[in-house]
DNA sequence: TACGTTGTTCCATTATCTGGAACGAAAGTG
DNA sequence: CACTTTCGTTCCAGATAATGGAACAACGTA
């Protein structure tokens, strides 16, 4: 967690800048990071001056807008969000809950594009952020079919998140299997009590590019046709892997 | 232009390899910003290291996942991009235009949502970007409403975009006139051939907080109830301003 | 008013960044 | 297939730029 050079304390300072809720001051940084106040100022000065860090009206540090401008860069150049989003639209429509792409990079799960239902359930993870492996429906669908993209092995550290999180070795592995067998997860309670998740694969050749994620309310799986839905969702995932292989992600 | 310290030589990196579509070597990135291989070398492994960079399976550098979260956070900051956001789909549904809402950051027009409508008009302006100020819709509603907000006045350097953009001071000045009296800014053809706007002030008190903007394709302008488009983009803009007023901003 | 805290500036010390050169590897070329 | 070019990476002495304590001024508060 150590910083080592100015850089790497001037994205510190960034990230610590996004956590807090509210704008910073120097000082308050300085503590949190435990950092001299000078040093601060300065690394602050030279991020305000490339735009990536603001000023409010009292003189506190935020965010600055350049980082959407970034931000949205890097989604614009991932070609699977290109191809999934008017699907995820789609879905998101027809259905009337929530769904995500989600895939694997620098060995985590990134959400990687949103759509929203008309549901109460809005706006579970936010596009950007990562989610656990183990506790997951992308999580347990990248364990079974293509482990090798998330960093450290589920063993040993199963957090427990709900009471219905599977933390024991052996019976996540009897579900990687089943995800294996039927090329379709879920994710009951297991991550956030009262959230389900149906996820499904998006292929590109035998690779996994990324993954499709239904969330619905648990309480809802009561009211929707399940084997429709996985035929949804399904259907979406192919057509997503579809538009990736057949190069049609022009705009 | 030139760097004065290794973060900000780090953050020039950065932004070069944002406005490259593909991904960047060293020796590139090197030659390009006029600094050595090993330089580039240590910043971009500083810049992996806080995940602001990512490498692609050739070695070759592109920007990381970790700027999505940091720009979708700043966008989750702004109250207006919250109020606005319902807002902005529910028009551009009825319209079944594009609608943006735009407003004044660090001296220049940044565009912070979109809500994309039905038409061929899609994604003319990226969330993040900025546009002028002289030859749109939203800048000259900003030059009449509150120019204070903008950096460098718009005097000497119009750039001429179409045929149309107003290039002549004084023309500008009459144009900024009639915004003023209307309290709407209409843009025909003036940045973007074929591209016609309509822009309406989002206030907060007295304070002009950001714009909407309504963007149809010039042709369009004839199948539509001008008066009526107007109309549903005051209200809007008034809806907006009551949720900031409201403080009814959470989710 | 006196106090605490803030953001900012200054400056000598030195740690850190610099950038040319050398290296192996990979890609392009004859 | 050998040659050449270009790539990314590492190394290291020199020198620049980062460091952080102290002093300063500006608010906001007791």
């Amino acid at each position: 967690m150590d910083a080592q050079g100015s850089v790497e304390k001037a994205i510190d300072v960034l990230f610590h800048l996004h956590a807090k809720p509210t704008p910073c001051g120097v000082s308050e940084i300085g503590r949190a990071l435990d950092m001299p106040k000078s040093s601060v100022h300065r690394l602050l000065a030279s991020l305000v001056r490339r735009g990536l860090v603001e000023r409010d009206d009292h003189g506190r540090y935020r965010p600055g807008v350049s980082l959407v401008a970034l931000g949205l860069g890097v989604l614009e150049r991932e070609p699977s969000v290109m191809a999934a989003r008017p699907v995820l639209e789609k879905l998101a429509a027809e259905v009337g809950e929530t769904c995500f792409l989600v895939a694997a990079r620098a060995g985590a799960l990134i959400v990687l594009e949103k759509a929203e239902g008309t549901g109460f359930l809005r706006a579970a993870p936010q596009v950007g952020a990562s989610v656990p492996v183990h506790a997951t429906a992308v999580g347990k669908l990248h364990l079974a079919l293509a482990p090798d993209s998330l960093a450290g092995g589920p063993d040993g550290d199963l957090e427990s998140f709900t009471a219905q999180t599977v933390t024991d070795p052996a019976a996540l592995d009897r579900a990687i299997e089943a995800v294996r067998a039927s090329g379709l997860a879920w994710s009951l309670d297991e991550w956030i009590a009262g959230l389900s998740v149906l996820a499904a694969p998006i292929r590109v050749g035998e690779r996994l590019a990324a993954a499709i994620a239904l969330a619905l309310p648990s309480p809802a799986l009561a009211s929707h046709d399940v084997a429709h839905l996985e035929d949804r969702v399904r259907e979406a995932a192919a057509e997503i892997s579809g538009r990736l292989t057949g190069g049609a992600a022009r705009t």
